[in-house]
DNA sequence: TAAAAAAACGAGCGCTCGCTCTATTTTATG
DNA sequence: CATAAAATAGAGCGAGCGCTCGTTTTTTTA
């Protein structure tokens, strides 16, 4: 499964709070890195289990910092207001969403069809690695401060532009059948966000992240009117 | 666009909270059914634009009473709890797609294939006529109490299952090629998501309800492997 | 129109929230 | 080991929360 996100980042929740400390260095007024890392690591898991248990707006920092283990006054050495942490994580799973989709091998982007199938391979690859910060993005995202809407919404703009140029060149190449591409866009998005968003649906049947995402390849190239003779290799990209 | 719902019901505010004051009539203390009916509709057309826009959590019951004009003891007079008031509407939802949903004419239920363009129909117009309604319970259903999220699944599930229902009667007349209609019922339930959840989306860039429908139609018939030569006769169902 | 019933009101209660700030402990330095 | 600097601790602050309840206003009844 992490065959396709080999090599194209560190997704632990160490390294993603590697990634917010230089982000936010500045407002972090904690000196050491590794203790800086360490900390915040504990933080942001704490945060992201709460949160998806109960919404974030409901866990408080009281909360946070008992299960953390990290004092109220030490978790605003972290963060200057509650709204800032919501933005912190929000931030980090847009960037790793945008680096990892505008990363496919160069002979995988060369091929259409190919690139597509890679795109959902390694989007349902990404959600599965990050998937406590997508489900709370997913969660959190609408119902916050207008800097984190906008965050949002631009960044799955990104997105599906990302999977809208596939299928254009796919189209140009002739090898879909599909009218609108941008529409048939807008409907891929759902259907990978599916995946973490309704977690446990999946998971009482026995889906795997590999079938998933093989499945929904398969559904996708038909309803785009894949032609039938091209795609003959290995349909899943991933394993 | 509303023909698919002619008939079948009221959603209006007022006709929604007409049947929200029938389901609670012992907790509501407000004997007279038009007054007890239009300070609902007030209420709860307040509550449903304040939290759509900053979530219901973040929503005060003093906001709501400013905003509707009914006093903080008012409201108590139609729920005993802020949470109850999140489960009336939650209720609301879920029985208007249900019912909805289990009512196509017979001739339409006979066929399989018009059936599901039926549903994929039902459903976007009613999602159209209770769009705040639906938003809400998305946004709400997952963050709250035990009671609300174990009802979200099972109206989900239960919304499923009609999809799932076409599909497999479909499969076995043989108009469309699926192997796992299980499966591809559990994608058609985002698909129909999306049109409300990011209608910002899809108002920019000009799609109609009707259109979404049409689309989605489309789409997903290609993706079971319709045989293309069986429906023949207007796609939508719709208009 | 006077008495009774129903509905509406809103200040106030106890509590928890996000956030601050000083005192204390821990770590690094010479 | 003494001293300076960095990091942590947690009680306390004002604000705002959900909810209650004695009072006032409106409506119905005779």
């Amino acid at each position: 499964m992490k065959a396709v996100l080999a090599g194209r980042g560190d997704f632990s929740t160490e390294g993603l709070c590697r990634s917010i400390l230089e982000r936010h260095r500045d407002m972090i007024r904690v000196q050491k890195p590794h203790v800086a890392v360490a900390k915040l690591a504990r933080i942001v898991e704490t945060i992201l289990k709460l949160s998806n248990r109960q919404g974030f707006h409901a866990t408080s920092l009281r909360e946070i910092s008992a299960e953390s283990g990290v004092s109220m006054g030490g978790l605003y050495s972290y963060f200057d207001s509650k709204d800032t942490l919501l933005l912190m994580i929000l931030g980090e799973v847009s960037a790793a969403t945008t680096s990892v989709l505008e990363g496919a091998p160069g002979d995988v982007a060369a091929d259409p069809a190919r690139h597509l199938r890679w795109l959902i391979a390694a989007h349902v690859a990404l959600t599965e690695a990050m998937l406590p910060w997508f489900v709370f993005a997913f969660l959190e995202a609408k119902s916050f401060p207008p800097a984190g809407r906008r965050a949002a919404v631009e960044s799955e703009e990104a997105t599906e532009a990302i999977f809208r140029g596939a299928i254009e060149r796919g189209a140009r190449q002739g090898c879909y059948a599909v009218e609108d591409p941008a529409f048939a866009a807008g409907l891929i998005k759902p259907l990978l966000q599916d995946w973490y968003v309704k977690r446990a649906k999946w998971r009482r049947r026995g889906i795997t992240a590999d079938e998933y995402a093989a499945r929904v390849q398969a559904f996708v190239e038909r309803a785009l009117g894949a032609d039938p003779a091209g795609p003959a290799k290995g349909g899943t990209a991933a394993r």
